[in-house]
DNA sequence: TATAATATTGCAAATTTGTCGCAATAATTG
DNA sequence: CAATTATTGCGACAAATTTGCAATATTATA
């Protein structure tokens, strides 16, 4: 099933539509990088009013569709490990470049013990680690 | 050293002096858990304005006194790692309940080994679960 | 496919959150 | 203690987020 009809499922299965505006929003986070409001505000603002997007994000995150990643001062929202490959990010302090890699090997096994060890029911993790990227480590 | 040298001394050298707002937003986040802005403010505001909250923040963060975390929809302050023990956190979804647990063995190293891949100095991480607590997980 | 019922959106207004300038107060220096 | 510098409170401002409601679009039903 690609992504499309994951969206249109996902939203039905939670008695939502498949709209224009819910359709753009979802097209403007297909890029990858993780997203601003203010960034997914200048770029929708033809298509749809700022009010709908909070709306919609607010729809998409509870249904799981997307997160906020938490960045330095600002969030960010990105699709979430159901709509893209599962990843986490480094992030430099100075320049801002993100860069994104895959689970690390290893790391699922220490965080089902977590869960286990504090009787939760794990849903999903995030990781996030910050420094200095080759241009600005100087 | 204890804990109120150290703040003093972490200001000292950065030019900054101890005043009694700074001390008192520094007590309230010593309770441990991750507060947010609403709830520092409803705490300090006889203390303190509002506006002296947040630059305090903002100069603590600078300092690397406290750090943002980020849980679910909104952030929270709490002490940095330099004055708390270092810690992730697991929050359950549906009762908002936080636990903090402490660095899980292993995950250094896997993190050392990204930070060398992509060059980067790595500064500092973040990992954050989430999921339903045993209460919750029906 | 037309109609009724329901969901979604845009728009404007309200609220909340975060910032700024500046005069008053507190802390530090000599 | 006087002078200098740092910090705060206050009010105004700006940006971000939320809300009510009428207009529009979507879905369900006949």
């Amino acid at each position: 099933m690609n992504l499309q009809d994951r969206l249109v499922s996902t939203l039905k299965q939670n008695g939502y539509s498949l709209t224009k505006p819910r359709q753009a929003l979802f097209s403007a986070l297909q890029a990858g990088k993780p997203r601003s409001m203010r960034e997914l505000t200048l770029d929708l603002e033809s298509v749809m009013d700022r009010a709908s997007i909070y709306r919609t994000i607010a729809i998409f995150e509870r249904l799981g569709i997307v997160v906020r990643v938490q960045q330095g001062w600002k969030y960010k929202i990105e699709l979430s490990d159901k709509f893209s490959p599962h990843h986490h990010h480094i992030t430099c302090l100075r320049c801002g470049k993100i860069i994104s890699f895959d689970e690390p090997a290893g790391i699922e096994k220490i965080l089902d013990d977590i869960a286990l060890q504090y009787e939760f029911v794990q849903k999903n993790h995030s990781l996030e680690l910050e420094g200095y990227c080759s241009n600005c480590k100087n």
